[in-house]
DNA sequence: AGTTGGCACTCAGTAGAGTGGAGTGCCAAA
DNA sequence: TTTGGCACTCCACTCTACTGAGTGCCAACT
């Protein structure tokens, strides 16, 4: 839906635009997004839809500047689109767009191929998406908040080096190495992993807590204390989702400014900032957030387009594409919407223990 | 050592520079990193350590242009440094260069807080270098080749899926999920996990070889041919090290050429390109590879900076630093050689369940 | 009333001429 | 061998003029 005009003070698209002044905002998108050049009233007349002259063109090219939708560099240029501009171009797309075929291709061949755990198919799919739409390419998995333990276990791995592990539902494992004053028998790692398995297991691993063990012998018992803690502590530290991102080189092809190529790109880096962004994008009901709507302000000359995706029904992380305001919203939008839906429907399978076999039957 | 003149035509370093020379030199390099601007004969007359007047630091510069070490932009400018010059520059460097107060208590403060498992250290240390340095800085972190497995089990994520788990006696941790065709009993889990534990335990992950079990019931029977099937491909597809990189945006800061920014940060993203990369400088002897010595053309512009990490006296994994040719050398090797040597001293530490307080009784 | 062609106008971008100055190479004197 | 002096080079900058894409406006047209 709209949500398009919160922002400031002339531009007042009192009512929705008439059907030629959309035609021609939606030539001028179509032509800057694919020359980068401001475009001038000849062209938006020649382009199909657009059936009336330069005059009647340019006519209709100031009201559309007066209401915030096109803005001119300088006076005797053409024009672009604004944030606002583009915001309209996007909510009122005619076709959901489609990939090319090369494309399609690729996503096919990328979905047959690809085995192996969720994060690693998360991090081939964020450069697969970075390839498809040649714009960086953010993909966050799941979060593990809600995920139980199902099984516990402290190993040696040295004489007093134990590893504690413990494995969550979903298929992730968590890990905590933890240092003890004595050398660890077998006996007592057996009976603290026991000890272990009864207490985490069908626990979150929130709600881990320290406790004292009672009933075992010193040795177990100490074990057992500092592996609680270690677990609680990685309960803590833990950043909530792993992220993926791909394609980070191709911001330096899409800003000519270096330094909002350095800006963009130091940003990516905090991936804590990247996993708010997504959410933030997803919990406004936006699937676009184009310039300064996402409020993250050294990602202000940037479109974000997010696309859920969804394990068993469930929200489970998200894909996102991050590229320039100036980029092909229908194809971005497309891409990011068959990929997150391919990925749905690859987790949901898997954890039912199904083959996704029927999306390709027939492949090598 | 040396290695420095491989090179093409005219250069012809005859012998060593005599000491006038080398001043020179030094002196046109550290203005050069210090302000980007070629270097007149002024300036380097000016510098300490050279105590000539301009007339004769020109004719000087004349014999360095001639025999490769300097280069001139154009006839009337100053000099720059060639990628020979700055080779010359690192090895005859006479201090081993030192970091700031600010840098030391960075680093200290660090390693004095950073905790967890090898992996989220050496993440937040390739940030750390980035930071120390200005450059993009990179981690890889230990090989899993010769890890040996200590513990091994299938536990049941849903009715049809389990998660077999081998833990490597180097605390990391591998996982695969299976899917199978009938409900997995608990019975024929832990027999099967047994059997794997039997199997697998003291063997690397390369030599884990699916093989018909006998002996077991069928359920659990099957159970470990996929287990072992699923460790085996484990093996195949895992990529050798893990690889980490911090600051790659400060790339863009680096070069004024998008295209050279676009570039390197592709080759960046490349991991695997990039583990090579160091292995093959750290293999050839040196510490530092400057413009095209290391043989990647895409990063032809760059230099690299490299100090081996060691875990109990054995190679484990590298540090670099990935800057433009025209960085400080100096500061740039101590920061990798300082942050390289906690590492494997906080890695050696942690193994025999030391803490590692004594790294910093009296730093502040 | 809306549309259109005509027209004067604006202004970024480019090219060319002129200038200043940093830096060089060379040479003769110390 | 070193140095100051000097003519020379050539980039970087400024200023000017010019071009042309594109505009806004207006009168004529449908």
């Amino acid at each position: 839906m709209p949500r398009a005009h919160n922002s400031s003070g002339p531009p007042r698209p009192s009512e929705e635009l008439d059907g030629r002044r959309a035609a021609i905002l939606d030539a001028v998108v179509a032509e800057y997004v694919e020359t980068a050049q401001p475009v001038g009233s000849a062209a938006v007349a020649r382009s199909a839809g657009v059936g009336v002259s330069p005059a009647t063109v340019r006519a209709e090219m100031v009201a559309l500047e007066r209401e915030g939708y096109l803005t001119q560099p300088h006076t005797s240029a053409g024009r672009i689109p604004t944030d606002l501009g583009y915001r309209f171009f996007v909510d009122h797309l005619s076709e959901p767009g489609v990939l090319g075929p090369t494309q399609r291709s690729q996503v096919a061949r990328f979905f047959s191929q690809v085995r192996g755990e969720m994060e690693e198919v998360l991090e081939r799919t964020s450069a697969l998406l970075a390839e498809l739409t040649s714009h960086a390419a953010v993909v966050v998995g799941p979060s593990h908040d809600t995920a139980r333990i199902v099984s516990a276990q402290v190993v040696r791995l040295a004489s007093r080096v134990g590893l504690v592990i413990a494995v969550l539902d979903d298929g992730a494992v968590e890990k905590a190495t933890v240092e003890f004053d004595d050398d660890l028998a077998d006996e007592s790692l057996s009976v603290a992993s026991a000890a272990l398995a009864e207490r985490f297991v069908g626990l979150a691993l929130r709600e881990v807590r320290a406790e004292e063990p009672i009933g075992l012998d010193p040795l177990s018992a100490s074990i057992v204390t500092r592996s609680l803690e270690a677990v609680a502590s990685i309960a803590e530290r833990r950043e909530p989702e792993h992220v993926f991102i791909g394609g980070s080189s191709r911001i330096a092809s899409s800003f000519d400014a270096v330094e909002t190529v350095r800006s963009v790109l130091a940003t990516l880096e905090q991936q804590l900032v990247v996993v708010h962004l997504l959410n933030d994008v997803l919990d406004s009901g936006l699937s676009v957030a184009i310039g300064g709507e996402h409020g993250y302000e050294p990602l202000a000359s940037c479109a974000v387009i997010v696309a859920p995706i969804a394990i068993e029904g469930a929200p489970s992380g998200v894909v996102g594409i991050l590229g320039p305001t100036r980029m092909n919203y229908p194809e971005a939008m497309a891409a990011a919407e068959v990929v997150s839906s391919k990925l749905s429907r690859r987790f949901t399978a898997a954890r039912h223990g199904e083959s996704d076999g029927k999306e390709d039957p027939h492949r090598g």
